[in-house]
DNA sequence: GTTCTTACA
DNA sequence: TGTAAGGA
């Protein structure tokens, strides 16, 4: 069997976050909204509880969910309205998710490079001849170029 | 026991 | 927004 890419891994094939999923009463344990909230939300569009296949009335939440009304409620407490709150999680939800797909697009793996474990992030330029490396230290990054073809030691 | 909608304080 | 009612 081949060894599980990284991006086999975000996409869910591995750690899967779609069979996770809550009822209301849950969600408001998880995060401190009340159920009357977790309806009110969601009479305004804010929260949607997940489609299901039996038209049960119960309602479901996905993980996506979860991590939606955390943020809202967080900004909540922090003095945001509602409607900012709302609109702040949703920008902020939509900025990580361009961050893990331009990080899944740039990884290529692990390499050691100089006797360091640096981050192989592809062929520099169109010709494939040089190979960009970088790590990450005291919050400031640091890249290192070499010649392609010598990635050899990829973890 | 929990969740549902509706309605009222 | 919390709570009560009355049913699922």
């Amino acid at each position: 069997m081949e060894r599980a890419t990284l991006r086999e891994a975000a996409n869910g094939k591995i750690f899967s976050t779609a069979n996770l999923i809550f009822g209301i009463g849950q969600i408001s344990k998880m995060t401190g909204v009340s159920t009357r909230q977790l309806r009110y939300w969601e009479s305004k569009g804010y929260i949607e509880p997940k489609k299901r296949a039996d038209e049960q009335a119960q309602r479901v939440y996905g993980y996506d969910t979860f991590l939606r009304v955390s943020g809202i409620k967080s900004m909540q407490d922090e003095g945001y309205t509602l409607a900012a709150a709302v609109e702040r999680t949703a920008a902020l939800m939509a900025e990580a998710d361009g961050i893990r797909n331009f990080l899944l697009d740039a990884y290529h793996g692990i390499a050691e490079v100089d006797n360091q474990d640096m981050l192989d992030l592809g062929f520099l330029d169109a010709e494939h001849t040089q190979r960009l490396y970088a790590r990450s230290k005291d919050h400031h990054v640091e890249y290192l170029v070499r010649p392609a073809g010598e990635e050899a030691t990829g973890k």
